[in-house]
RNA sequence: GGGCCGUUAACUCAGUUGGCUAGAGUGCCACCUCGACAUGGUGGAAGUCACAGGUUCAAGUCCUGUACGGCCCA
């Protein structure tokens, strides 16, 4: 006998316990294999950022993984779940500068290397705490494998991939505008851009025409960008287009002529309008190419010079690209872009230019970093040209047909390896990737960071005059920046050798270098050199490294490959097996579960690259997108408001097995759920609501400092407080931990099942059971009923898994273990159980499966069960296969033969469920005590039901002796009226409480009476007798007439009672 | 500005192609410490399905519009 079960679930004395039997047992490693007989089942986490511990959204994220491997596991797939971490460049470096700014370290005083080493120091202390919660929360991940996006294995991935890339003219060096922090000096991908709305002002700015017959006024709110501009547009259908047509005008202070365009980007305008923007416009736009993404687009449309009047500090500069400055500017130079704006907004005034200034709030993006405004700039920056068809055309092949609407021809999926094949969860996230991918542009890959993977080429820049003849040769008549490919000593090592045409006298020259894996396998003319002496001769040639990395998710891109051993499994040991390896055994893998702002930055991207590099092989078949956790007041938990709970909080408080089931149940197919937050005083253990304060940006979030509900003297800070910077825990305000009543259903749930256990091993302590395998037929009613209901639930189960319905799921589970074991099942059985012995092995059986059933969802309490219930197993059920097996997590899943699921069984149980709700119902009208025996006077029909349901009634309602009511009513009774005749009930009380009986059936008649009228109403509708379908019209009859006979016998029995 | 989602009981949410008398959990009320479980049991009260139109024999479900809340992309 294993050791007694305590009367309370207790999470924490056993979670450790299992997760280091999981750990010692290798229940969750996989290897590659090519054994046909096992599908693979494979996942790769979507790789946590090192910038913090994981949070709620985390959670629930891995949950839902871990419910869908551990079915498949359970299902017999060879099951690969893929953990890891991602270095989080621009996120991990700002947290890492700001932690060493406090300490009054400067990162460029400290050097490349020594910062790069402290972000590792940082980097390890998260990964070791994020691996740590994924095990907290039962992650069935294959831990040996855990990755990191910069580890040796995913760096070769990536070096490989952009060497490819590069090589095939899909990464290229562009001019084009980034979204510049001139504070950082970085550019920003899109997503690091924060919007904000800004109370600023629209100037309006007279720009005199050259034939000196007037001006135009262009309504501007950024001044200071005036220096660049090259053209000023109007609106095609503006009134005042005819007569501007073929004009110029002379831009202020600078002196420059620049032509009238017509555009319809220009917003006409129109002082009337809703539209804030109509109602500022001026009709004239000043088109600022170098500075404006818009005017970017404007002046690709119209072929217009982009002129960079800024410096990277965003300081008016004229060493960018800004000539021919004229006296009236040269004060201008130098200025800050503030500065500027103060003193343009000042020169037309003086000038009398000023047309007037009109306040206007709008939006303007400010780095995610310091905060600042973004300035548009024009900068060279790596590009991968996503645009191309063979990335975004390729991506948008991939979904599956029923999933895109209106694809263009040339999209259209053909018949390529992949095609076709990708399915979002659900199916309305198709429309948010078929759309990206229509407007897609280049994606800028380089950042101006540090921690990231660095750049692999290196760049020297020539005079056109002293460059290698074979260069200029085949740079003759190439556009200005255009690269062209040189066959030099570089190329014929290894290296992609590219030139470009800066300026009319000087020439780039740009060696991609890849590593060894790839250089060893490359045939090349040259092959006495390896990288590093590659990397030497080149930079004794006067080649210097790019000193940028790449976007972080460059390298998330490639994760579905890099992390099984892509490009050169055979070159890391740990991803091969005997005869194959992780790459050809698990990718595709079968579904990315994820966060739906991240079906652009990721999942697009690995699309591409996957299909890319692995011959249009998709990197997954699903893509579920599940919903967002907001807080109690409906608002996102982000780490900014500080409203994030980390699930280690809730573990603490309710148990991982507890949160898991509440996330699971939480998960529905729409966008968001909502979770309220309490806190934990530290003082007292007591949760309470904490007080919130409404912050500048209108937010509700915890106020920093809170008081113990208990005790005012006594406080606490809260999350929110420390995330802001605002309060410090310290031992007599400690940090408060966060809770939420929404995962009490959790762990009641965990509890009960528990309890049922508990039970179930004490009442089959010393039993025996039966020798030979249960055939159901000779099993109790009560019995077949509850293999027929796990039939049922077996089978709804499966189909929520396939269809990626996690609540589903978890009511099920719960409704059958809750309802139909415990409250039905395990009361049903406690006379009979000591006595039956097919009882005792049915209900072993019933406990067993549902441990396997309920373990993806609740790992740990089942794995805890599962020997107590191998225990209390005494002896098989004939269709149904329960395969022994040591650890839970391995064995299989339960199959049972349709032949269990006798659908007569389970109507006549309803039935009976019915007579016995009726039955209790009426007992507590008339206060009968629970331990009474009453006894049931039922027509012949009725007899048969109770008869035929082998003493359920009689045990669930209370009853003592069953009669014939042939003799007529008992002297003292009760009547009800149950399937149209009428019931008595006797023995309850010495006296029945008329004035209830009464009132109880007048309630029965009115309600009767209602639905009387509901259904001849219906059915009074020619419309609907003649329309609808006639099983339908069937059914409203039956009611119509067992509503009619409930009526006749409630009315009966109430007139019986005088 | 474009796109998406939500609005159903006091609260948090289900409700699959239109078709039972709209469900669950929590909370609330009453009774119950009966040998698994008070983190429990039994019973009960509680909803104009946001609003306005429309389609249909039939609308919480489909269509149009409005209001409010939220998210994503510009």
């Amino acid at each position: 006998m294993t050791e007694e079960l305590a009367k309370v679930y207790v999470p924490a004395d056993t979670e450790r316990v299992v997760s280091e039997r999981w750990a010692a047992s290798g229940a969750f490693h996989a290897e590659p294999t090519t054994d046909t007989t096992k599908a693979s089942y494979s996942v790769v986490i979507p790789p946590p950022n090192v910038t913090a511990a994981l949070h709620l959204g985390h959670a629930l994220n891995n949950t839902l993984q871990d419910v869908l491997v551990r079915y498949h596991r359970m299902r017999g797939f060879n099951t690969m779940w893929m953990p890891g971490t991602d270095h989080a460049g621009i996120a991990t470096q700002t947290v890492v500068e700001k932690r060493l700014l406090q300490q009054g370290i400067k990162r460029l005083d400290m050097g490349r290397e020594a910062f790069i080493e402290k972000t590792q120091e940082w980097k390890d202390e998260y990964e070791t705490t994020i691996l740590g919660q994924l095990s907290e929360l039962g992650a069935s991940c294959d831990y040996e494998r855990a990755r990191f996006t910069m580890d040796d294995m995913c760096a070769t991935a990536v070096r490989h991939a952009f060497y490819t890339l590069f090589k095939d003219g899909l990464i290229y060096r562009g001019k084009r505008l980034v979204n510049w922090d001139p504070v950082s000096g970085t550019a920003l991908a899109d997503d690091e851009v924060e919007m904000e709305d800004v109370a600023g002002h629209m100037w309006y700015l007279r720009y005199p025409l050259e034939d000196g017959s007037g001006h135009v006024t262009v309504a501007t709110t950024r001044p200071e960008t005036m220096f660049g501009d090259t053209a000023v547009a109007v609106n095609p259908n503006d009134p005042r287009a005819n007569e501007l047509r073929g004009k110029n005008v002379v831009l202020p202070i600078v002196g420059r002529v620049i032509p009238i365009i017509e555009d319809d980007y220009v917003v006409l305008a129109d002082p009337d309008s809703t539209d804030a923007k109509a109602q500022m416009s001026s009709g004239c736009l000043k088109v600022t190419p170098a500075h404006d993404p818009n005017d970017w687009d404007i002046g690709l449309r119209h072929d217009l010079e982009a002129i960079n009047v800024m410096a990277a500090d965003a300081s008016i500069s004229d060493q960018y690209g800004w000539d021919e400055i004229s006296d009236e500017a040269r004060p201008f130079i130098g200025l800050s872009r503030e500065d500027a704006r103060a003193a343009v907004v000042e020169w037309f005034e003086a000038n009398d230019l000023l047309d007037k200034v009109v306040d206007y709030s709008h939006s303007v993006g400010h780095s995610y970093r310091s905060h600042v405004p973004i300035e548009p700039w024009l900068s060279d920056q790596w590009y991968v040209a996503a645009s191309d068809d063979r990335l975004a055309g390729s991506a948008l092949r991939a979904q599956r047909s029923d999933q895109v609407t209106d694809l263009a021809p040339e999209h259209q999926a053909g018949d390529t390896n992949g095609d076709g094949e990708l399915r979002f969860v659900p199916d309305r996230y198709a429309r948010t990737f078929q759309q990206w991918h229509e407007g897609i542009r280049d994606w800028c890959i380089s950042r101006q960071l540090w921690w990231g993977h660095q750049i692999p080429v290196w760049n020297r820049t020539v005079e056109s005059a002293a460059a290698d003849g074979s260069i200029t040769a085949a740079l003759v008549n190439t556009e200005q920046g255009t690269a062209v490919a040189i066959g030099s000593a570089w190329s014929a090592a290894g290296g992609v050798h590219v030139a470009r045409q800066i300026t009319d006298t000087e020439i780039v020259e740009s060696v991609c270098v890849p590593n060894d894996s790839t250089l060893r396998r490359l045939e090349r003319a040259d092959a006495t050199m390896d990288e590093a002496a590659l990397v030497a001769a080149l930079e004794a040639d006067g080649f210097v490294r790019d000193p940028d990395v790449l976007d972080t998710w460059f390298s998330s891109a490639l994760w579905p490959m890099s992390t099984m051993g892509w490009p050169y499994p055979e070159d890391f040991p740990e991803t091969t097996g005997n005869d194959t390896n992780l790459l050809e055994t698990f990718n595709p893998t079968s579904l990315l579960s994820t966060a739906r702002e991240i079906i652009t930055l990721w999942v697009s991207r690995m699309v591409m690259f996957n299909r890319y590099f692995l011959d249009g092989q998709l990197p997954y078949n699903d893509v579920f997108i599940h919903a967002m956790v907001q807080d109690g007041h409906g608002q996102k938990m982000s780490k900014s408001l500080g409203n994030g709970v980390d699930p280690r909080d809730i573990i603490y408080s309710h148990g991982a097995d507890a949160m898991r089931f509440t996330l699971v149940q939480m998960t529905t197919d729409t966008q968001d759920v909502r979770m309220p937050v309490d806190m934990v005083c530290p003082h007292s253990g007591e949760s309470f609501t904490p007080e919130f304060i409404t912050t500048k940006a209108g937010h509700l979030v915890a106020a920093p400092t809170q008081n113990s509900p208990g005790d005012p003297n006594k406080s606490m800070v809260s999350a929110y407080g420390v995330a802001v910077g605002l309060v410090e825990p310290s031992n007599d305000a400690p940090l408060a931990r966060n809770t939420s009543a929404k995962f009490d259903g959790g762990r009641n749930f965990s509890n009960k099942l528990w309890n049922a256990v508990r039970f179930a091993v004490g009442r089959l302590d010393g039993a025996t059971g039966t020798s030979k395998p249960v055939d159901v037929s000779s099993a109790s009613f009560v019995d077949q009923w509850i293999l027929a209901r796990l039939h049922h639930t077996i089978s709804t189960l499966e189909t929520a898994v396939e269809n990626y319905q996690f609540n589903v799921y978890a009511d099920t589970l719960y409704d059958f273990i809750w309802h139909d074991v415990c409250d039905r099942y395990l009361e049903a059985i406690k006379p009979t159980l000591d006595d039956d012995g097919n009882q005792q092995a049915v209900l072993g059986a019933v406990l067993d499966a549902s441990l396997r059933l309920m373990h993806p969802v609740c790992p740990f309490i089942t794995e805890t069960l599962w020997p107590h219930v191998g225990q209390a197993r005494l002896g098989d059920v004939m269709g149904l296969e329960l395969p022994a097996s040591d650890i839970l997590a391995t064995a299989n899943w339960p199959t049972i033969d349709a032949g269990l699921a006798n659908a007569a069984v389970v109507a006549n149980f309803d039935r009976a469920y019915r007579l016995i709700t009726e039955i209790r119902t009426l007992r507590s009208k008339q206060n009968v005590k629970p331990k009474q025996r009453i006894t049931v006077h039922a027509p012949a029909a009725v007899l048969e039901l109770v008869d035929g349901a082998g003493g359920l009634v009689e045990t669930l309602a209370g009853i003592g002796e069953v009669h014939p009511v042939d003799a007529g009513p008992p002297p003292v009774n009760s009547p009800l009226a149950f399937e149209g005749s009428q019931v008595f009930l006797s023995g309850m009380t010495d006296e029945v409480d008329l004035d209830a009986e009464r009132e109880r059936l007048e309630g029965v008649v009115s309600q009767k009476q209602k639905q009387i009228g509901g259904f001849k109403g219906k059915l009074s509708n020619e419309g609907y007798v003649s329309g609808a379908p006639e099983h339908l019209v069937q059914e409203t009859r039956d009611m119509l007439a067992a509503a009619e006979a409930d009526l006749a016998a409630a009315q009966a029995a109430l007139d019986g009672l005088g």
